[in-house]
DNA sequence: ATGAAAGCGCTAACAT
DNA sequence: ATGTTAGCGCTTTCAT
């Protein structure tokens, strides 16, 4: 029952000609007489012919394939990604395939089955630096960074400017009058919190605040630890007047805990998150955050993949994104 | 500087031996001693050889390479799928490529790019039935369908019981005195819309409860419907004393738009979502809701279309997966 | 404008 | 236990 699928061959003999000609009308060759083309295609019509991509990439080195290596699959930010690219990807004809990557183990296996064993043209690698995984990748093989700023390494890199978009919180809690504030940070092993938190100082030393040391907690992005940091924050010997939490979900487990406390939001505190997730303003009250648009760098990071893999002389580049400032109702003038 | 990687013929030479032997090695082949392997083990050690997987495909027929398409990759519930799916796939040896897929345009398009090109052993599809793109598709091709009931076709299924799902909210909702009973449906073009409006429509009948239509209204899954559902619901001659919304992003939207009515949630009105989402519990208050297992779902699919791949003979599977009730904030016993 | 020959890097089938 | 010979289905030379 499985009926062998006809190849070129099939059709040239069909057609009449050599299975060579054949090749030559599916890759839109010009130096083929009007006349054998239409044959052609007749013959591809009434087999029902489709090349074999398989044979193709075989025969050309190339897989038209490329893969993206991220944390997990399932974050918002990290799909929007993933979504992006594959969407750039398929316009220039190729597929990605993504998989979720937890540590350096599974990186280097990873690696190995992709790229060593030939099975992808170029990889896009979400958060490279959270360990020592970048190491695993050879600088010719193209591959495009997300998520992490340049370090030196001859890749080309994506990245959200996750610094300037800290100091615009910081910048937006200021101007509403607030000095006294308190910051809950991802874990400092990640660029992006690392990134954040340089913005964050910077701007407090910008409007010449000094920094509270008790008012820096670090969480671990999950609405638990925002949670969890509220409670860090009431043992301090003072209370901040605003907390930007240096993502959604943790901002929103400080509101809860905020709330639970009693505290009213945004009178007696103002939070701003980051990442203005879905449903963020559906949250009471709507919360203030950071936006970002995710897709695009999915998009960027495609192109530049296929830019570096169709053309491995071009220099590595290396763009930032900018984030802008969603006001919502999380954060309010301090009272005076 | 392309230094061209070495090939088993070249670690054949190595080790003195012919290619076989060395893809026997690779493969893990009984009939080979030990001495010679260990020979072959050393010639690849020394030259950084991996077996390249295209032209193992190429050999096999095989392309170890699985593919999903799913409406869209950030939704929660279809990259939860997907994330299951990748990680069944890789434990039997498979990879999984992903690609959003709005329209029956673009799913033949992918169905020719990857199925008739044979870039795929096999194929997971989420929401087949939203229009006719299931008709691409060839009954020996190994497919498995996610997330719609069984319409008579050879294929294997999963889904979740949105059916019985629907009849535990119902259910909650009754226990608790209510008789004045909404939904919000989402698109009735999409299975699992019309799956949960029949568990509903089903319960309301096995309790008595006469069903009365202009407390029956449609969204489109987004939180906006739901917010527009509640003046819909207003409008009604009479208003319900709770409302099972489809899924979470309408009853969160019913709930902003209840709120800023001055209804106060439970006490006036009882709200039960479907999905149970990320951060459901940090609503005000915290959403009463089904929860499904998508990850399982997902591993579900790899597995059975890994089985259907490697043995074509194998009779279709229609797998149904239990929705849960979480009980949280949103739901209250009526006031009598 | 077309064809013939030679691979791409592996596995399958049949030796020995 | 190992080697030899043919492919897999296509593209890339190089002829003509």
């Amino acid at each position: 029952m499985t009926t062998t699928r006809p190849t070129i061959r099939d059709v040239a003999r069909l057609a009449g000609v050599s299975h060579q000609t054949v090749s030559r009308v599916i890759n839109g060759a010009l130096l083929v007489s009007t006349e054998t083309r239409q044959r052609v295609d007749q013959a591809i019509q009434t087999l029902g012919f489709r090349p074999n991509a398989i044979a193709r990439s075989m025969a050309q080195g190339q897989t038209f394939t490329l893969a993206c290596l991220s944390p997990n699959l399932t974050d918002f930010t990290f799909a929007s990604i993933i979504e992006g690219a594959v969407n750039e990807a398929r316009t220039h004809g190729y597929f990605l395939l993504s998989a979720p990557c937890n540590d350096e183990d599974s990186f280097a296996t990873l690696v190995d089955e992709l790229v060593n064993s030939r099975r992808t043209d170029g990889l896009i690698v979400i958060n490279p630096y959270i360990d020592g995984r970048f190491h695993f990748l050879s600088p010719q093989f193209p591959v495009v960074y997300v998520g992490a700023p340049p370090r030196g390494e001859p890749f080309n890199s994506v990245a959200l400017d996750n610094r300037d978009g800290a100091g615009l919180a910081v910048r937006h809690l200021v101007d509403l009058g607030h000095t006294k504030i308190a910051t809950i940070t991802g874990p400092l092993t990640d660029d992006s919190a690392v990134e954040r938190d340089l913005g964050f100082r910077a701007a407090l030393v910008e409007a010449g605040i000094t920094i509270h040391p008790s008012w820096i907690v670090q969480g671990d992005w999950s609405a638990t630890s925002g949670y969890e940091a509220f409670h860090t924050l009431a043992q301090a010997a003072e209370f901040p007047s605003a907390v930007f939490a240096q993502n959604d979900r943790m901002a929103i487990g400080l509101m809860r805990a905020a709330a639970e406390a009693g505290l009213h939001i945004p009178d007696e505190l103002s939070i701003i998150g980051f990442d203005d997730m879905p449903l963020a303003s559906y949250f009471t009250p709507p919360l203030t955050t950071l936006s970002q648009d995710m897709w695009e760098i999915g998009r960027i990071a495609s192109r530049l993949l296929i830019q570096k893999a169709e053309n491995p002389l071009e220099p590595p580049t290396h763009t930032c994104v900018a984030a802008h400032l969603v006001i919502r109702a999380t954060t309010k003038a301090v009272k005076q």
